[in-house]
DNA sequence: GGCATGTGTATTTTT
DNA sequence: TACACATGCC
């Protein structure tokens, strides 16, 4: 009975691996094994004989439970693909409201949008209520929508959310408040719900008497990864599940929170064992990934943080290795952006003549605009590389048209995708398009308690053109029909609709002439489409098409320096949010100036400032063999063509005192045509005696 | 009312 | 640099 792999584990990890029934809280450092400690207890329940179908494994992201739930397969040798369930919260609570939010009065059709499509409502909402041209500035939609989730999310009131995070718009609270309020409304109208949804309507099922104990009961044990990051509704979910069966297991780090600009909060980790009294509280302390110097630095840098929960990780790889302790990480001093550009380069091409691949090395930044000189260099030298955490895929305009496409056919109420779909047509703005959605309004809808009553849209039949849609328009509207009909959206008799890469196929021929018009290089944006389509050919159904989509977005741009082969190795470049979970053997952290780790944006208050500083202490904790950090000492103003610039200061997160610990250098560049030029100390005190010393010449 | 063009501005992190 | 908003022409 004993399985061989329970060998593999260390105490500490063997006893969370195979605790009985009960809450459990697991305290798992940076490179722990948390993964494959959590795999092994998914092994463990099924060969306990659990059904796989009653097991919950909540993740963070989708590809962190599809990992843990290969290596579990790999341990019990098959037959779990597909029946655990795993993935996020979000993707759970899409999954579960399908079966059971009619017990909310919502019908399983409805359809998701992501925060940039809240974004937009709010913003139709805005100039509809016309606070856009008000003498002052109104916030902008992604203001709105950020702190409309901030308020929902921590379920603070809105006045207080104002006064802590947006001070700058406490005087346009009213304002706020309105836009809220339609907001909701008009959601709830049109059977669509937001990220922030998805969260508030599981909890509500979780906690309804009857049908919650229904749902709670499917699952006879819930494991949770992650938990420093998630929020106070997300703890109540897992309270509702956990009504009569009280197997739940969390794991987690408050060293490694960095979410609250989502409103996680770590009191949901210090918490557990009050919130489930009994818990056992299991410590995973020993470190598998990072050579002791680089845990050395890191545990420095978290040593100063205010409040902190004593830990100290210790590598067990030189024991384990027999290798000598490893290189002091290494704190690179450049004289600006375009050096510290070189010197990244430069190191990541000596790894590679040590035979390390460029997937296995990485560089992290605190905002995604930050690599970008750095992509540009590495683009020059032909070195490929894969970017996450930038843009997506999903927030190009072009997909987004085509999913608002299929979004009407799924929810014909989506007044988003009406608008964003009617704009795209020759001639019909935004005046027109209301006009147009006015005329496609069908029989009013009776109030019910909390929605009132309203009038949804349809889908209007081939040659059906309403009066509103303007003379040059008539043709691409009766296109439009014509896709709604054939992709088997409309109609009396429920036509066989196509398979979403068909209907994909299909939209894409009513879309590229328009699409040839709208953007000045189609060519391109083309190939996204054939992506698009290609990803479609993975569903049966257009629903969990679009919704997939939405809650699990493609994460890393396929920006491939040259052809984009996937056989290829590549560099990651990612920003640090993106990097949780990761880990690579050569870490490069660049910016590691004040201004930017910690982010100027985020110096506020002390807990900001902790939360930067757990962010520079995840990013540390990535590294495997070697870290570098580096530091540019000069930013240039980008603002006019001048030479202007500033003299940055070292992040506050490195003092002095703990400077010992890294190998100093320092880089400048001697010019354009030689960026790996020799490592120089920077004097800019000697290029000021020149100047005296001519200044002297004429005096 | 649509659309092209011009001007000013504010810039994190993501399910 | 991209985006929101204003202006002016069709």
């Amino acid at each position: 009975m004993a399985a061989p792999w329970l060998d593999e584990l260390n105490p500490a990890q063997r006893q969370a691996a195979t605790y009985g029934d009960g809450p459990v809280l697991v305290i798992a450092g940076a490179g722990t094994g948390k993964t494959k400690t959590l795999a092994c207890r998914v092994a463990h329940l099924i060969g306990r004989g659990m059904v796989p179908e009653r097991l919950l494994l909540l993740t963070f992201t989708r590809r962190a439970a599809a990992e843990a739930l290969a290596r579990a397969e790999r341990l019990t040798g098959g037959g779990l693909t597909g029946r655990v369930w795993g993935g996020t919260f979000h993707a759970t609570a899409n999954r579960l409201l399908r079966q059971y939010g009619r017990a909310l009065g919502l019908a399983p059709e409805f359809t998701v949008m992501d925060q940039a499509d809240a974004a937009d409502l709010m913003n139709l909402i805005r100039s509809e209520l016309g606070l856009a041209k008000t003498h002052r500035r109104f916030p902008r939609k992604a203001t709105l929508s950020a702190i409309y989730s901030r308020v929902v999310n921590s379920r603070t009131k809105l006045a207080e959310i104002l006064e802590k995070h947006y001070p700058w718009c406490q005087d346009d609270l009213e304002g706020i408040r309105a836009v809220f309020e339609q907001f909701t409304q008009r959601k709830r109208q049109q059977n669509v719900l937001d990220y922030d949804d998805l969260l508030l309507y599981w909890n509500a099922v979780a906690n309804l008497p009857g049908t919650g104990e229904a749902v709670a009961d499917r699952f006879d044990h819930i494991l949770v990864d992650e938990y420093q990051d998630t929020n106070l509704i997300q703890a109540e979910i897992l309270r509702g599940l956990r009504r009569r069966n009280r197997n739940i297991m969390v794991v987690g780090d408050d060293a490694q929170s960095i979410y609250s600009f989502r409103a996680a909060t770590v009191t949901n980790i210090l918490d557990f064992p009050t919130q489930f009294p009994g818990a056992a509280v299991i410590k995973l302390e020993q470190n598998y990934r990072s050579l002791q110097p680089i845990l050395d630095t890191s545990n420095r840098v978290m040593a100063q943080a205010e409040h902190q929960f004593a830990k100290n990780l210790v590598s067990t790889r030189s024991l384990q290795e027999a290798t000598p302790t490893g290189l002091k990480p290494a704190l690179v001093t450049c004289m600006d952006e375009p050096a510290q550009c070189a010197a990244v380069c430069t190191r990541i091409l000596e790894a590679l003549e040590r035979n390390i691949p460029l997937k296995r090395q990485a560089v992290l930044f605190r905002a995604g605009h930050h690599s970008d000189q750095l992509e540009v260099e590495l683009t020059r030298r032909n070195i490929p590389f894969v970017k996450y955490g930038g843009l997506k895929f999903v927030e190009a305009a072009h997909i987004k048209d085509v999913l608002a496409l299929l979004r009407l056919m799924e929810n014909p109420g989506d007044e988003i995708s009406w608008f964003r779909v009617l704009l795209l047509l020759e001639g019909v703005g935004p005046a027109s398009a209301r006009r147009i959605m006015n005329a496609l309004r069908g029989p009013t809808i009776p109030d019910t308690p909390d929605v009132p009553a309203a009038a949804i849209l349809r889908l209007p039949h081939p040659g059906m053109i309403p009066a509103a849609v303007p003379g040059g328009a008539h043709g691409e509207f009766a296109e439009l029909c014509q896709v709604f009909a054939d992709c088997g959206a409309v109609g009396d008799t429920a036509k066989a609709s196509l398979p979403p890469a068909a209907q994909v196929e299909r939209i894409r021929r009513f879309y590229e002439p328009i699409f040839r018009r709208q953007y000045d290089n189609p060519e391109t944006r083309l190939r996204d489409l054939d992506q698009l389509e290609q990803i479609a050919g993975n569903y049966k159904s257009r629903g969990s098409f679009i919704t997939d989509l939405t809650l699990d977005p493609p994460s890393s741009t396929q920006d491939l320096a040259g052809p984009p082969l996937l056989e290829e190795d590549y560099l990651i470049l990612s920003t640090i949010h993106s990097a949780k979970g990761c880990e690579w053997d050569e870490v490069h952290i660049i910016h590691a100036a004040d201004g930017m780790i910690p982010s100027d944006m985020a110096t506020g208050s002390p807990q900001e400032i902790d939360e930067e500083r757990r962010l520079l202490y995840v990013a540390m904790t990535r590294a495997r063999d070697r870290l570098y950090i580096y530091f540019p000492l000069r930013y240039y103003f980008r603002k006019r063509a001048s030479d202007r610039h500033s003299y940055a200061q070292l992040t506050r997160f490195i003092p002095p005192a703990a400077l010992s610990l890294f190998d100093r250098i320092s880089v400048g560049v001697a010019g354009e045509d030689s960026p790996q030029g020799p490592d120089i100390v920077t004097s800019p005190a000697a290029a000021q005696a020149i100047h005296r010393m001519l200044h002297d010449l004429w005096q």
